[in-house]
RNA sequence: CGCGGGAUAGAGCAGCCAGGUAGCUCGUCAGGCUCAUAACCUGAAGGUCAACGGUUCAAAUCCGUUUCCCGCAACCA
């Protein structure tokens, strides 16, 4: 069952501090890739920083400082704040570095003696405030000031080359594009005849890029720059043997906004370079934040980073993973984010270690009991915990995280239910051995829930291991040792007090 | 008629592809328990499944029309 897993997420502009969207779109790729260490996949995970192109450079005038600079200035903001969010990262790649350039160079060279690059005088509407060419549409639209016809010569890649190539590989490769609607959205843009790619910048105009290696008055387009990056960390034209191993990538995680630089531009390009396509690409959606029937009793606030100081970065974690559906937007309240915190969190889980920790404690010195004689309720229980490891791993392949925790919250509640009824604190009134048996089921089911928890909330999931001496077990039922003494531990989530 | 997605209890979602008592979480109300973080458990109320029409023994589910919401419409990362 060991199979590799390489999934990306984009590489971020820097043309701005790191926002919730950088945030969710890597704690996914961040849970995706725990959930494949823990199946025993090996797994390469790569982010970074996309530095070249105008609005960077535009960024860095307005700070009067070089280009470099600026991000040299930016770069660490964001690795800072993976550490904050817990995210562990296999590759960092910034488009600056030189590993980078000679590959993007490579590439272009490649594809120029390919025959796919052409030089091609370009007409097109060019807004000077803007400093870029814009659409018919987007002229039409009005949005645009001081806007003139402008002749400049580029080097073209061709794109509409491939169309056919790309909509027979869609249709033959259903799981390529996801969500569906994503996919249709893809095939609805490629019924239209697909035009060929400008990939180049005059220096005269915009000069923080990749020199092309065969014009020496051009940089590289940021994006045919920028979506080369996927193939230069596992070490295409550097070192082969790694870049077999870990080409195709397996998922290439994005936003919605930039799904079609990715189904169209990347696979292009890939199919000009004579390389597999990635598995899967699958566009998230967005968090919108802002509603303004925010409770005034929650008081204000907005940024979900800033809530990783005042509740943890486990809580966040849990709550965008959980709270996002599949390829859909969610909405960010404060009052959502209490809710699921109190209902799932404090209330069910927390609760959860609480209760068992509090009656082992109380009836058996904090000492594990045997397992002891099952009858009905425990074997239910224990067919509910064993099925969940393959349900969530299915789960999580299907990139249906918030499934995957709902699934597992499902047993947390089946335990509390379960310890409801049997009741442990009458039984060992009775019988002893009865009341371990009980606390040592609900505990397997604590046990593996926060197994199967851990990729979202690393942190807390280890406490919880840690206090049951269950560290590094694995999903299956009966890994808990009868014996243990428990560690003391607090509240894990203390519930969150809402003034009226 | 540019292409596509959606409309299911107060809120957020599942169910639709392979028609057959409408389900989950939160919220509300009542009760229980008292090991626990005023928690947990049980029960109840609440839905003409956007509207209209069609197919069928049977439609949230398939087909058509209408209304409303949303996404995409490329060189903007």
């Amino acid at each position: 069952m060991n199979n590799k897993f390489y999934i990306t997420t984009p590489i971020y502009y820097v043309n701005d501090k790191p926002h919730i969207g950088h945030a969710y779109t890597t704690i996914l790729a961040d849970v995706l890739a725990r959930y494949h260490k823990t199946a025993g996949d090996e797994v390469f995970f790569l982010t970074g920083l996309d530095e070249h192109g105008q609005k960077v450079q535009q960024a860095a005038q307005k700070r009067g400082l070089s280009a470099q600079a600026h991000c040299d200035d930016l770069a660490p903001r964001f690795i800072q704040l993976w550490e904050k969010l817990e995210i562990k990262y296999d590759d960092f790649i910034r488009t600056t570095q030189e590993r980078h350039i000679k590959v993007v160079q490579a590439v272009l060279q490649k594809v120029y003696e390919s025959g796919d690059i052409y030089l091609h005088e370009y007409e097109g509407w060019y807004s000077v405030a803007e400093e870029r060419f814009i659409t018919e549409t987007e002229k039409e639209s009005g949005a645009f000031r001081d806007v003139k016809p402008l002749k400049e010569r580029n080097w073209f890649f061709k794109m509409s080359k491939y169309q056919q190539t790309l909509i027979d590989y869609i249709n033959d490769n259903p799981s390529f594009i996801q969500p569906v609607h994503r996919r249709n959205e893809i095939l609805g843009f490629l019924k239209q005849p697909l035009g060929d790619l400008c990939i180049s910048r005059p220096k005269a105009r915009m000069d923080w890029g990749i020199e092309l290696p065969f014009d020496k008055e051009y940089v590289t387009y940021v994006w045919f720059d920028a979506l080369i990056n996927y193939i230069t960390a596992p070490g295409y034209l550097s070192d082969d043997e790694k870049f077999k191993k870990w080409w195709p990538a397996d998922v290439h995680l994005l936003g919605k906004d930039i799904l079609t630089t990715h189904s169209v531009y990347w696979t292009t390009m890939l199919f000009s370079l004579a390389l597999p396509l990635p598995k899967t690409i699958f566009a998230h959606g967005w968090w919108l934040i802002g509603e303004t029937k925010m409770s005034k009793s929650l008081g204000n606030v907005v940024n979900p980073l800033d809530l990783v100081d005042q509740y943890g970065v486990d809580a966040v974690r849990y709550y965008l993973m959980r709270e996002m559906v599949l390829g859909q937007d969610a909405n960010f309240t404060l009052e959502s984010f209490i809710k699921r915190y109190n209902s799932d969190l404090a209330n069910d889980f927390g609760n959860l270690l609480n209760r068992v920790s509090g009656l082992v404690g109380k009836y058996f010195e904090g000492v594990v009991a045997e397992e002891g004689q099952v009858n009905e309720p425990e074997l239910a229980i224990q067919k509910q915990a064993g099925a969940l490891d393959a349900k969530v791993r299915q789960l999580v392949d299907e990139l249906r995280i918030n499934e995957a925790i709902e699934e597992t919250l499902q047993l947390v509640r089946a335990a509390n239910k379960y310890l409801e009824y049997q009741a442990p604190w009458k039984v060992a009134k009775e019988s002893l051995p009865q009341a371990g048996t009980i606390l040592y089921t609900a505990m397997e089911a604590l046990r593996i829930s926060a197994v199967l928890l851990a990729p979202v909330m690393p942190a807390k999931t280890a406490t919880v291991l840690d206090v049951l001496g269950a560290t590094d077990s694995a999903p299956r039922w009966g890994e808990l040792k009868s014996g243990t003494k428990l560690k003391t531990h607090d509240a894990l989530f203390p519930r969150l007090e809402v003034k009226e």
